[in-house]
DNA sequence: ACTACGATCCAA
DNA sequence: TGGATCGTAGTA
């Protein structure tokens, strides 16, 4: 099976709103050593920025945000809640801070092996819109953690495919308690695999 | 050293 | 709606 090409470096290395709503519609792909493979197409996403007091970069660089510093085209996972992985894409040029947080995917390949990986994680009941219908719930099923980040995202083991364009609407952010003002969330309305309608 | 909390998820 | 669960960051 042929799987789709890695979108380049400067695809990220773009404004990270702009970033945001163009994410929407490509393909996460994951490919473990033992050749499984996880697809998904992306149809939820926000937008962090450097100058966000929502953004884990606001406060400056740490060691655990020091990857949103570095170059465009990376995976930014953090561990949060003491149970669960996000997965962010860095964005913006080397030195900006920047990052766009996969909030949900549809499942396009490997259904059967998220499954399994949700269920490891907890999850007892599973219909299939539950699959990757969250942050913590997609890095459940696409098996990545702190492992992950800094991983690039145009490499052989995860990276993110060309997908068609969908029909994209936008929203404030979600579970924040500052910045709620802001739309700066980017969602396929009408997909039954976004977190929330 | 101590404390409060978080870009979440699940079952009730 | 409340509990699980712990790394991170801010304060002392």
């Amino acid at each position: 099976m042929t799987t789709p090409e890695a979108l380049p470096t400067a695809f990220y290395a773009r404004p990270t709103l702009e970033v945001a709503a163009a994410l929407i519609g490509k393909r996460l792909v994951r490919r473990e050593r033992s050749g499984a493979l996880t697809i998904g197409r992306i149809v939820e996403t926000e937008a962090y920025l450097a100058d966000d007091p929502a953004c884990h970069a606001f406060r400056g660089r740490t060691a655990r945000n020091a990857v949103m510093f570095g170059p465009p085209g990376v995976a930014y996972v953090y561990f949060i809640y003491g149970m669960y992985h996000c997965l962010n894409a860095v964005t913006e040029a080397e030195g900006v801070a920047g990052a766009v947080l996969l909030r949900a995917v549809e499942p396009e390949a490997g259904a059967a092996l998220m499954r399994r990986r949700r269920r490891r994680g907890g999850a007892r009941t599973l219909r299939d819109r539950d699959l990757c219908s969250g942050p913590g719930k997609l890095c459940q099923a696409f098996k990545l953690d702190r492992r992950d980040d800094g991983v690039s995202l145009t490499g052989r083991r995860l990276w993110i495919a060309d997908g068609e364009p969908l029909p994209t609407e936008r929203s404030p952010r979600i579970g924040l308690k500052v910045a709620t003002d802001v739309e700066w969330r980017f969602f396929a309305p009408g997909s039954p695999h976004v977190s929330r309608g």
